[in-house]
DNA sequence: TTGAAAGCGCTAACAC
DNA sequence: GTGTTAGCGCTTTCAA
């Protein structure tokens, strides 16, 4: 099979400590380095980085754990995590667990065993106690989009309250009064938020929120959709309505195209997430978009801060990104 | 750190052997099993799996290459290869090159180091020599959606000729006459076959096709828009068009809305993938789609039957798939 | 069934 | 600079 560094060694007359010293970036004679260079050329030798990984006990992989590769929130940011990581040497484990907590535990444990250098995760549940076996062995672990109980980590999150509360101070400027929220799952803290700051807003235009007016969907497109319909059966007064992720602004869009339901006449409407999604709706949506790959570049910067580190636990750090508005014709 | 299998022995005052034997299966005296679990128990011991990935010369991780993850057919497709994989306790490793040749050999060369044990890729161009280190190695390649030249290998593909010429045959058969399609990159395996299939399409109705009723994209949202422009500026006379993938759907449906142009009266519409999508346009698209799931699994399952196979290179299997069509009313 | 021992490919002291 | 050597944690003969 592949030439191993012994090959090399045999080849060129060296001892193999001059050899991982060559491979490393140590100093070699020229000459040697010449030598050395051949061989790998002509033997087509590559280093093992397994033999490497149970050598140093690093094994240059990350873990990632998300709730569902098919989300395009989650996609962006994987996207762009994998490849700031990559190029810096360190290959990326993917496991989707379909935003199912005890797939997510059996996916913790999984990587465990492949022994990842570290964990980035965006975590289905709040409690993150099963993490602890991460930071106990001494690895890195990075929380996306939540906040989690009980774990020494650090996390980038989103300012989810802040935004719903600017996005539903837009209708209340325009004229709304009667607003509507499909909100997210209520265990999920960014579900939690969003809707904090869609009851905050609404108090400070000194209108109590009412629990009519607010649906409980499950981040998906199919809860989106039927959310929306018990909305719109429920309240024949309401004028506009605030949805919360992506996925349920498209299930939304598909109830309302469904009803007949003309936006913005009719009802006015400000989605989240997916700038493309919002333009090519007619008319184009207003919506909340997140900073996705101003949290991918945070959380691989953290992530390699950490792996240098190498277990120095001085303070986590919790960042906290902006959401932006994308102004469209909905409202 | 963790415990190894030596810690178990010594705790239990059985052999190296005795321990691995039980860790894989092999038979282990009542007693003993019982005074070893107790061991790994209290001990917290969990398998190495890089120790024993050196020692057996499998890694159990599949690479996978993509052109773009945050693209919704090849999310669908990877999520569930790698739930299909994961069950078996394989782990991926995904590379997401940006749809860049380069980047794609690099990741070639970056999964080879890694010695993983398969190979599963969706290739941006045709050449596939690059891939030849790997089943020279003994490795089994699979391929998504791409014929490659001069590569031994399994694939799965879609037809995509005969998707193109059904939905074409569909503008026909309402009438249309002048119908324009938005196509794909022409070095890429799936656009040529849907323009062929467009061009068979219009053969069989005694049409000849027309250069001027051809846009070449790029297969993004924003290529999509500025091939739609192009087409509608070019042909006024064209009354329905075709749209060979997703992103592109997206960015025509973006530009038409830009454009003032109603869907169907002015034009009629049939899109490419993404189910969801065309439910939430207005009015909601007819579109050709792909079969991700059926993808998945077959990939899946000739990666796992190629790794037990483990060296006997019976003939290569092409696996070729049919779309289905979900009216929308669009046409 | 179980134990002893060798070795997978590499790195890292240590001595030269 | 370079060679020698020991071992990372596991599997796998081979004997017992």
């Amino acid at each position: 099979m592949a030439a191993t560094i012994k090959d090399i060694a045999k080849k060129t007359g060296l001892g193999l400590a001059t050899i991982s010293s060559y491979l490393n970036g140590g100093n070699v004679r020229e000459k040697n380095r010449i030598k050395i260079e051949e061989a790998i050329e002509e033997l087509h030798f590559e280093v093992n980085e397994v033999a490497r990984g149970l050598k140093t006990n690093k094994t240059k992989i990350i873990g990632i754990i998300i709730p569902e590769l098919n989300n395009i929130f989650c996609a962006e940011i994987i996207t762009e995590v994998e490849d700031q990581l990559r190029s810096q040497g360190y290959a990326t484990m993917i496991c989707d667990c379909r935003t199912d907590e005890r797939r997510e535990e059996e996916a913790v444990e999984f990587l465990l065993h492949r022994r990842v250098d570290g964990l980035i995760i965006m975590p289905s549940g709040r409690q993150g106690k099963y993490l602890n076996r991460f930071t106990k062995a001494g690895k890195p672990v990075v929380v996306i989009d939540r906040k989690l109980d009980g774990v020494d980590c650090d996390s980038v999150l989103v300012d989810n309250e802040g935004a719903a509360r600017d996005a539903v101070g837009r209708l209340l400027k325009a004229g709304h009064r009667k607003i509507g929220m499909i909100a997210g799952p209520k265990d999920i803290y960014t579900a939690q938020e969003r809707y904090r700051g869609y009851c905050l807003a609404l108090k400070e235009a000194g209108i109590e929120p009412e629990a009519r007016f607010a649906a409980w969907g499950d981040y998906t497109i199919e809860g989106g959709a039927s959310a929306m319909k018990e909305l719109v059966t429920r309240n024949s007064d309401m004028t506009a309505i605030f949805v919360s992720n992506y996925e349920m602004t498209m299930g939304a869009i598909i109830e309302i195209n469904e009803l007949g339901i003309r936006i913005p006449d009719e009802l006015s409407f400000i989605g989240f997430d997916n700038v493309e999604f919002a333009k090519a709706s007619i008319p184009k949506l207003s919506i909340v978009t997140q900073p996705t790959e101003e949290i991918a570049r945070h959380v691989a910067a953290l992530m390699l801060k950490r792996l240098e580190e190498s277990g120095d636990t001085d303070g986590h750090q919790a960042v906290k990104l902006k959401t932006s508005f994308v102004e469209g014709k909905s409202v």
